[in-house]
DNA sequence: TGATTTTTTGATATGTTGTTTCATTTCATC
DNA sequence: GATGAAATGAAACAACATATCAAAAAATCA
């Protein structure tokens, strides 16, 4: 089970979440053969400023304070748009939200578990829970596509009577 | 495993849908003391017009063929939020729309099967895959407490080549 | 019944999220 | 440095959702 659920709820350098999100990037740019451009840098940068799932909007606030001038909305969501394409983060629908993936590339499916406390958001990739998923779909003569599963709850920080991350 | 699926995506008299939806409203709002005033009783009737999730403003649009006057946007959502209550209806997040609940009172958690080629969804509630999705969630120390999965694909009619119901 | 309280609806405005369109700039390639 | 493709700027707009306060309707009860 693939899972970032321990940084994403407990103390831990967070700078190094940071630093390897963008080493990351930089590596699945080279291989796509697209660019990374300053924009979407800072888009990706503010995105994993913590764990919690952050609005476009909020983006459109905070980038001047990364990248010095004002950004318009459309380049955002087109940045978004773009980071998307290239599985650097996911879109989380029911709060119109974007959360870095902490592992891009590795074939897993949207599984996010969020906390209604802290609101920080940790991503999984459960072979037995996808496989499961699968197979009831496959029951119901469904051709499966894609999914998105969104747990809401306490993770164990919060549900521990701590105050999260 | 509870599932609406053969109704939701296959030839059926639909006006025994409605009825039947109507009819355990007016159940479930006996039983909740609550009233299926007018207005919600045309939104429920509007949502339940066919199996694919409808939009807000497509209520407010639709709804004055049904009512007779128009009704504002602030009325619908009330509406919807009284029905979403009741267990009536649920919100699909990823598509900002609603769909009627084919069994509520029933304790199920909520799981979505949309067709992309005719936007039909059906609703399913299978007792192993939310028991894997509560054992993945205990693994992970997250105290499950509500959850959304939307699958998206290809219903059967549509995979078969067929145009949908 | 009539007064009181609660619930529901009306109406206006506004907030939030996301897209369209077209012009301009930047970049890679030749 | 000319050319075409990719990325960004800028303004307007579209879609989704809520805040606020007033009015009406319904339930409750003396």
């Amino acid at each position: 089970m693939l899972s970032n659920s321990r940084s994403a709820y407990q103390h831990h350098d967070h700078q190094r979440c940071i630093a390897a999100a963008l080493s990351r990037a930089e590596e699945r740019c080279a291989a796509a053969r697209a660019r990374l451009t300053p924009i979407r840098r800072a888009v990706l940068q503010l995105i994993w400023q913590n764990h919690r799932p952050l609005g476009a909007y909020s983006i459109v606030e905070q980038l001047p304070s990364v990248i010095g001038s004002p950004i318009r909305a459309p380049s955002v969501y087109r940045a978004i748009e773009f980071l998307l394409e290239l599985g650097l983060i996911h879109r989380l629908p029911s709060r119109n939200a974007f959360i870095g993936c902490p592992f891009p590339g590795s074939e897993h499916s949207d599984v996010f578990m969020v906390c209604r406390h802290c609101g920080s958001a940790a991503e999984l990739s459960a072979d037995h829970l996808n496989q499961v998923i699968a197979e009831t779909s496959e029951r119901a003569g469904f051709r499966l596509e894609s999914q998105t599963v969104e747990l809401s709850g306490l993770c164990a920080s919060c549900r521990d009577g701590g105050g999260g991350p």
